[in-house]
DNA sequence: CAGAATCCTATGCGATACTG
DNA sequence: CAGTATCGCATAGGATTCTG
């Protein structure tokens, strides 16, 4: 079995999500993306990955248009990669993962970075799955169905 | 670089839980769990992966506490994986995962499966990232800040 | 500086066989 | 059934070189 294609038409979101941008660098990629990082050299700075894999994770993250490649405003005849909307949305998956790791991967007196918010400076809530009525939920209090997505879940 | 060191000890939480479950496997595993799946048998007919990946993804899990073994009840001499409330924690990182596939990855009129809370069969709300204050972020709003753990923030 | 192209190695992971 | 052990291939990804 094809390792990347294994995945990629189940009809499980998480999977599918998984093999779109669950691979590691993508995901630091766009958390870097997420601190405004928009230049090649940048993210490879930061991340400290080889450039071909930079350059190979760059490009199926524009395929899957998490990503938009923007000419620089500044001058240099480059391009900046820019989030488009559908990017930004990976944004709880980010903050989940950050927030798991802050309780269970740290020891106590180990530095780590946290997220706050720009105004006030305030710590960002832990995430909650609740359901539409505003009920707390737990993995035991859920379960799959199938659906056909565009229609109603209803009758 | 040794490709599983290399962000283990990062001072970020993100790359910290990637190394840890991001694996695609890790977090399958962890879906499946759930939805009460806690046998060896069962985890290997759901996701169709090898036995011996299974076995040392299982084994993985239960060193990061994700997972404890537990002797099981019916007889059968075999153990059953449950998952600890760390592993549980893990809810907000699946959910977030499931939803923006819905999202992106689907087109109109596929199949895919959702998750409904059990009482009510009502759906899931959309996760979102508050402030304390409970003020809606987004990634522009906030910005990454080093701390110590387990030490105050404020002063 | 931003990539593309090439090369090489470690390993992820599937398949299969073996064990209690 | 619940694993462990062995093998082999494909690929991830690092290092290096080349180009506009």
């Amino acid at each position: 079995m094809a390792r990347q294609e294994s995945l990629k038409n189940s009809e499980c979101p998480v999977a599918r999500t998984l093999e779109a941008i669950g691979e590691r660098w993508c995901l630091m990629i766009i958390r870097e993306a997420f601190d405004d990082v928009r230049r090649f050299s940048e993210f490879q700075k930061n991340l400290g990955l080889a450039k071909n894999i930079l350059a190979s994770r760059l490009k199926l993250l524009v395929e899957l248009k998490v990503f938009e490649i923007r000419p620089v405003s500044n001058g240099s005849a480059y391009n900046e990669y820019v989030l488009t909307e559908r990017g930004r949305s990976v944004f709880p998956i980010v903050v989940a993962m950050r927030q798991w790791g802050e309780r269970y991967l740290f020891e106590k007196g180990e530095i780590h970075s946290v997220l706050m918010d720009n105004q006030g400076e305030q710590a960002i809530q832990p995430l909650e799955v609740r359901s539409e009525r505003g009920v707390k939920l737990t993995p035991g209090d859920c379960h799959r169905r199938r659906v056909i997505k565009g229609e109603s879940v209803d009758n």
